[in-house]
DNA sequence: TTATACTCCGGTTCTCCACTGGGGTTTGTT
DNA sequence: AACAAACCCCAGTGGAGAACCGGAGTATAA
């Protein structure tokens, strides 16, 4: 149940974009990796599928980059989640079919529950992070006073 | 998200013990794999987690085997997940400390999901699943006729 | 034309999960 | 007391996936 390594680079990479959304030129993977911190070859990846995923636009040869794909209050957490870790499992068309009686059961609840995280996360969007992350860091400054 | 395999291995399990509370007579790991399907030396360390987490007892020596450590009511799902997972995560002492305020942020949200889904497992126990085994094995007869 | 930046493909290392096996030790039964 | 049933501890293996790294392209603004 811990966050992947995965998922939180993706975020914070679109939380970089998010900012960047209204200004309307495209963000460098360079950019993004040195500010979050991120092995930018690796982050490569993960943007290309995001891109296939619909989430961001990418603008090839000079002066491109990356740009969200629509408004920071259209994408959810939860499209974000899908969009990284729904399609894998779900390719190779195994169904899993629960074969007893009591592990259709216990499916049912897992299901539930996961339902319910699900609807937690699709709550959020990038903009509503983007308002907390700027909440958050005026506090950080109250700190300093 | 998926449900891990020793998860529900032990959920399968415990249903088994949690029918046969009543009788009282502890119940063998053979008797239990074979039910429902268990590699009986893996189901062997998932039952020595569950022991030393204070979920079952065990009875050693001939006409041993395992027996719930409290009565099926007092034992949600929850407590089933944080024995068997929760324990691992925390012996390293990593705390894991957000360094940015960005991943502050986005475990903040993680943690509220997750503990949307907690409370869902909280709300089940393993009477509960022994009811809805019931009920659905009572849908699966009606089918027939 | 050229430099920039994305894109595709493959490989590597590392960790974790599911599972197996070989010894024990405990304990009810005979 | 001897035995066997059953739990108990420790160690290792194979496969899968995650996190990276690198090379060789390809599109495109300047």
């Amino acid at each position: 149940m811990e966050i992947s390594c995965k998922t939180e680079y993706a975020l914070l990479a679109l939380l970089e974009l998010a900012t960047n959304y209204e200004i309307g030129e495209p963000l460098q993977i360079r950019q993004i990796a040195a500010q979050q911190q991120i092995p930018d070859r690796y982050l490569e990846q993960l943007l290309a599928t995001l891109r296939r995923g619909g989430i961001v636009k990418s603008q090839r040869g000079a002066k491109g980059g990356y740009i969200l794909a629509r408004e920071p209050w259209k994408i959810t957490l939860l499209d974000v989640i899908f969009c990284l870790e729904g399609l894998e499992t779900t390719t190779s068309e195994d169904e899993a079919q629960p074969k007893t009686v009591e592990s259709a059961v216990v499916q049912e609840v897992w299901q539930e529950s996961r339902q319910a995280a699900n609807s937690v996360l699709q709550k959020y969007t990038l903009q509503n992070l983007c308002e907390q992350r700027a909440a958050r860091k005026q506090l950080n400054i109250m700190y300093y006073i």
